[in-house]
DNA sequence: TCTGGGGTCCTAGGACCC
DNA sequence: TCTGGGGTCCTAGGACCC
């Protein structure tokens, strides 16, 4: 194993054999909070909680000095509160996070070819072909992470191995601004003394289970018969997660997939009952997920409401459509019916959400409108249905949002959406 | 002052078809 | 002429991850 430290310093580095260490994982120190801190130099050193502050927020990030204080993610603000109260709460700026993480990911683009985004703060690169023209998978990372830092000012941490899964094990026991190697040879020395928790996969309610069962860690999980973890935790996850205990995982690096599904989804401050504004906050979600189809370009199948009670017990129910749409008021329309059918009406609601699922690449297109002849006729066409209905008033961009099929109904929807 | 919002994957039952 | 076995789709819920 190799470890290098925030100064720098290396250890053992020349004795490493990094050379089946070909997977690298970067994640983002304290990512959100870190770029708070850029603007904010003057907070360095203390506290710091980023959360929207309102009455049932959770922190969205800390920094390692609030995490001191038992401080962390996806807690509750009131009790990251209570056990720090002199920590300073920023609001969230999640346009510059999207910014910070594309400069991150573009340096990773430099370094390689093969590089797998996973989420806002990490990617896993596959450095295997980097030999030549960069160096050695130590090499790679060590010029990863000082581009990271000169060019953004936020410091990572990086992990190397033979596998995606130890490569995001060993970045995480390196943290904070650190680079750990786990040669092939060394993986199953360095997996089986970690506790289960750690394994990809094993959360609170698996822990607990597999906790009850006398497993404790990750060694402990490789001993046990792979048909008795199946009927502890499932079939699938049974037989991953013996596989992951010896070090075996897979899955190759490699560009994630196009999105399965679009959602949004919003918690009100104090719970609901009146079912028009449940409504009104329908209407604006599906106009939401539809803007999202649209600017990438697909549309779907199956859409999905989700409502959360006041006694947070939560619900989904789905219908799918026998044409797929990306169109808000078609969206609205279908879950606007289901809360209908769901016959809680007045029940106190806490959260609604909209999701959108069996995505598709659109048809037609609304680039084809324009470009064949009979574009501009068809756009007329679309405008004169819209204004016939609704009224020329109504009409913003109706042409500019229609696709090749059900012409109707792309003015409408664009229409009530404008 | 207790529980966000974006997702993925898996399970399990029923419908339906061959 | 009282009951098999797959495969696939749909739906609901839940665990998990960042």
């Amino acid at each position: 194993m190799s470890k290098q430290d925030g100064s720098g310093r290396q250890t053992s580095a020349v004795d490493v054999d990094d050379s089946t260490a070909t997977v690298l994982h970067v994640d983002m120190d304290a990512f959100f909070a870190s770029v708070e801190l850029l603007d904010r130099p003057d907070l360095r050193g203390k506290p710091v909680i980023v959360a929207h502050d309102g009455p049932r927020s959770v922190v969205t990030a800390a920094t390692y000095e609030a995490r001191k204080f038992g401080v962390n993610s996806a807690m509750p603000l009131a009790i990251a509160k209570r056990r720090c109260p002199q920590a300073i709460v920023l609001e969230p700026h999640f346009d510059r996070y999207s910014h910070y993480s594309a400069m991150v990911m573009a340096i990773c683009d430099e370094l390689t070819p093969s590089v797998e985004r996973l989420g806002i703060d990490e990617a896993f690169l596959d450095v295997a072909g980097s030999r030549k023209h960069i160096g050695s998978p130590i090499t790679v990372a060590t010029l990863l992470r000082r581009r990271v830092l000169e060019e953004t000012g936020l410091i990572c941490s990086v992990g190397a191995a033979a596998t995606k899964f130890v490569a995001k094990l060993a970045s995480s026991r390196s943290k904070p601004n650190g680079l750990l190697v786990i040669p092939r040879d060394e993986t199953i020395a360095f997996l089986h003394p970690l506790p289960i928790g750690a394994l990809w996969g094993v959360g609170g309610k698996t822990e607990e289970s597999l906790t009850r069962h006398g497993l404790r860690t990750i060694g402990d999980l490789a001993q046990s018969p792979v048909d008795v973890l199946k009927r502890m935790v499932g079939e699938a996850a049974g037989s991953k997660l013996h596989d992951l205990s010896w070090g075996i995982d897979p899955r190759e690096v490699q560009p994630r997939a196009v999105e399965k599904s679009i959602g949004h989804e919003v918690t009100f401050e104090t719970d609901v009952t009146d079912p028009a504004i449940v409504r009104r906050e329908l209407l604006r979600l599906s106009g939401m997920v539809a803007v999202r189809l649209r600017s990438g370009g697909a549309e779907g199948r199956t859409v999905v409401l989700k409502l959360r009670f006041g006694d947070f017990t939560t619900i989904t129910r789905s219908r799918t459509l026998s044409e797929p749409t990306d169109l808000g008021r078609r969206i609205y329309d279908e879950v606007s019916e289901i809360y209908s059918a769901v016959g809680k009406e007045h029940a106190r609601v806490r959260l609604v959400g909209v999701r959108i699922e069996q995505l598709s690449e659109a048809g037609g297109g609304q680039v084809s409108l324009w470009d064949d002849d009979d574009g501009w006729r068809e756009a007329e066409d679309v405008m004169d249905a819209v204004s016939a209905r609704f009224g020329r008033g109504s009409v913003t961009q109706a042409s500019l949002l229609g696709n090749n099929r059900g012409r109707e109904s792309e003015a409408r929807g664009f229409a009530r959406d404008g």
